[in-house]
DNA sequence: AATCATCTCAACCGCGCAGAC
DNA sequence: CGTCTGCGCGGTTGAGATGAT
């Protein structure tokens, strides 16, 4: 197969664009948007295929693209989702605000495979894998004073991004009994959530150990109390506009490290047919040991505090809601 | 300093899917 | 129905950067 319809129409430039090709596309997205990506070079005075400028959109100059190195949560939630859904890294980057798929990719292929291949060393290796992340985990550990220490299961649930809560629902539903808390959820990460569930149960011919999918999502439904607080929500999960100038504050909400037993490793994903899984949980289960992010706070309405029974924190108060909207995952 | 090997990542390629006709 | 078109995704490539010798 040849270059694509779009490219054929015209003599289409190729390879690394210059900064006055991103300067045009940008220029021309931001005011008009990109209705059709056919129409996009045209209108916009490019020598490119539409193909090309949306690559260029969607991986490069889109403003809420976040850049720079993967964190160690993030390292782990890629394990965990490409170990449940394998290479859809369309997929696993829908569940990384301000990742791109190609991003993910090549961060697989060239860090995490490569590190997987190495199982005898994999205990040297998961060190080192973050060691480059350590001196911004010191960093904010040094600067963070309302730290808690999460030591609970449920707690650790708490910790994990959305596509990770899922498998942990898939593989036990008794984590969520307590009736005396409240989740905060927004809407796009609870769709997102209830997704990956019904999702998985199409995808997967298997079920997880010994109740049905129906009746986890069930669980969902009716057992979990989520607590859909229209104002909290709608003032924690879409503060934030399309500035051209805003890059997602991911890095400085990221909570420092914690250590969490190896006995709880709910990341653990063992899926029928699956290569490499034994290898990925061997490393991810040491992985686990380095962090966890706590993107999604829970308020225990008896206790009144974020994370259970540590430092009590009042979202209500203007002082401390800037802290708990800064844990809220940024949308896309 | 020069050369070679390896790594990173932006960009392209090719395929499949969905919608319009 | 089949065909065409555009879009999105995953796989692959290759230029530049970096490290090793």
């Amino acid at each position: 197969m040849g270059h694509h319809s779009c490219c054929n129409q015209q003599k289409v430039k190729r390879g690394l664009w210059s900064p006055e090709e991103d300067e045009k596309l940008i220029r021309y997205i931001t005011s008009h948007g990109y209705g059709c990506w056919s129409e996009v070079p045209e209108k916009a005075g490019l020598q490119r295929c539409g193909k090309s400028c949306r690559l260029r959109w969607i991986n490069y100059l889109r403003p809420d693209i976040r850049r720079g190195r993967f964190t160690p949560e993030e390292e782990k939630l890629i394990i965990s989702l490409h170990g449940a859904v394998g290479n859809r890294w369309a997929h696993i980057a829908s569940h990384l605000p301000g990742r791109t798929d190609n991003e993910i990719k090549n961060y697989w292929n060239s860090w995490i495979k490569k590190k997987l291949k190495k199982p005898s060393k994999s205990s040297a290796n998961a060190t080192s894998i973050t060691d480059h992340h350590h001196h911004q985990q010191q960093h904010q550990r040094s600067q963070l004073t309302n730290y808690n220490t999460i030591t609970s299961q449920q707690d650790i649930f708490f910790t994990q991004d959305i596509g990770t809560k899922s498998q942990v629902l898939l593989q036990d539903s008794t984590l969520f009994n307590s009736p005396n808390q409240l989740f905060f959820f927004d809407g796009a990460s609870l769709d997102s959530m209830t997704n990956v569930i019904i999702n998985d149960a199409t995808n997967r011919n298997a079920t997880t150990n010994n109740t049905s999918l129906f009746q986890e999502t069930s669980i969902l439904n009716a057992e979990f109390c989520w607590q859909v607080d229209q104002q909290q929500v709608q003032t924690s999960s879409y503060a934030i506009g399309m500035d051209s100038n805003y890059l997602p504050p991911l890095i400085g909400s990221m909570v420092p490290p914690m250590e969490i037993p190896s006995s709880n490793n709910n990341n653990n994903i063992m899926l029928e047919g699956q290569e490499n899984n034994n290898e990925l949980n061997e490393w991810n289960s040491q992985v686990d040991t380095q962090q966890c992010c706590p993107s999604y706070l829970f308020w225990d309405q008896e206790n009144g505090s974020i994370g259970g029974d540590h430092e009590i924190i009042d979202p209500t108060t203007s002082n401390n809601m800037g802290q708990i909207l800064s844990s809220f995952p940024s949308t896309l």
